[in-house]
DNA sequence: CTACTTTATTATCTTTTGTTAACGATCGAA
DNA sequence: TTCGATCGTTAACAAAAGATAATAAAGTAG
């Protein structure tokens, strides 16, 4: 399922009930995900939706999954009652510093991390990404190439075995 | 000035009237610039703002510069009048959102582009960032060291030369 | 179980970046 | 003006990443 798509405008926030969600863009005809997301989060093309301009970016489900959502239509509606434009208010509030959480350490991750670096820390915390994407959404997540992973990945298991031998 | 410091929680959110500041990090020692906000946006280490938690960049004046703010503590008091509460929701999901469309371009530009395209790109959109900022702060920003972006700058000059010459 | 597709690893080569150090250029203070 | 500090460029080398292709491993459908 498709929930967002690259140059259309993106009316819907969602919250996912169950199942999975990828984001991703198409540069040179080549998908390059950017980012993944489970039950109990939201997902919507934020910007798009905020700004009413084109996507930048394609969400799309991975497997069979549950999600509730609303319209931006529906939203508008919502705000011509009074008596909810306090709690609409609220919950944008809400969803968009939720959002901000996710980037900022993102961003800070790209600027002083090496894509090893990144990569340990990703195995260290025990994250689920690990377990439920396959290694080549990961890498593109990590802004390198499915070798360049596969490398990082060989020198650290062997760097791992050597401290095995030695203790 | 210094308007926010690792490992300290942030307690502000600022409006810059004029000057400049600057968020980095400090990785093995060496500041890492990140970001850079002018007169006229906000400046928060908003995620520390948020959840009271340590803030993990810097914010520093890069000039003399003037701001207003707002402490949290101000903020929870103004949250006890019921008819400043919408006002305030509402201000507090502006910036959350004007905050992640900076932070939502910036994770494309990572995933997408090379060190170079990010550069070509900045140039190409004149952005004021190129003349207000020094050359090493600006490596910083796209993820590449001074070196590099001074090898960088030397293909892209060389290419537009030969380009000119052409025609 | 086999054949086929997809994903991961490995190898080779090229390009880019990081690191360190040297060299100019620029700017401000003495 | 001169000294010193800072910033940008360049050079040389090591390390890492990209591109491409071949191979191995894993997963799926028949």
């Amino acid at each position: 399922m498709k929930f967002a798509a690259h140059g259309k405008i993106c009316n819907e926030v969602g919250f996912i009930l169950n199942g999975s969600f990828r984001f991703f863009f198409v540069k040179d005809g080549i998908e390059i995900s950017n980012y993944f997301s489970f039950q109990n989060e939201f997902i919507s093309s934020y910007r798009s939706f905020l700004k009413r301009e084109p996507s930048l970016i394609n969400i799309e489900a991975m497997e069979d999954s549950q999600i509730i959502y609303f319209s931006y239509t529906s939203l508008q509606e919502l705000l011509k009652d009074e008596r909810v434009v306090l709690k609409m208010e609220r919950f944008g509030r809400m969803i968009a510093e939720y959002l901000i959480c996710c980037y900022e350490e993102r961003v800070v991750s790209f600027v002083t991390q090496t894509p090893e670096e990144r990569y340990r820390l990703l195995l260290e915390s025990g994250d689920d990404l690990l377990q439920r994407i396959p290694q080549y959404y990961l890498a593109n997540y990590l802004g390198i190439t499915p070798v360049s992973l596969s490398r990082i990945r060989k020198r650290i298991f062997a760097a791992m075995k050597r401290q095995k031998m030695a203790s």
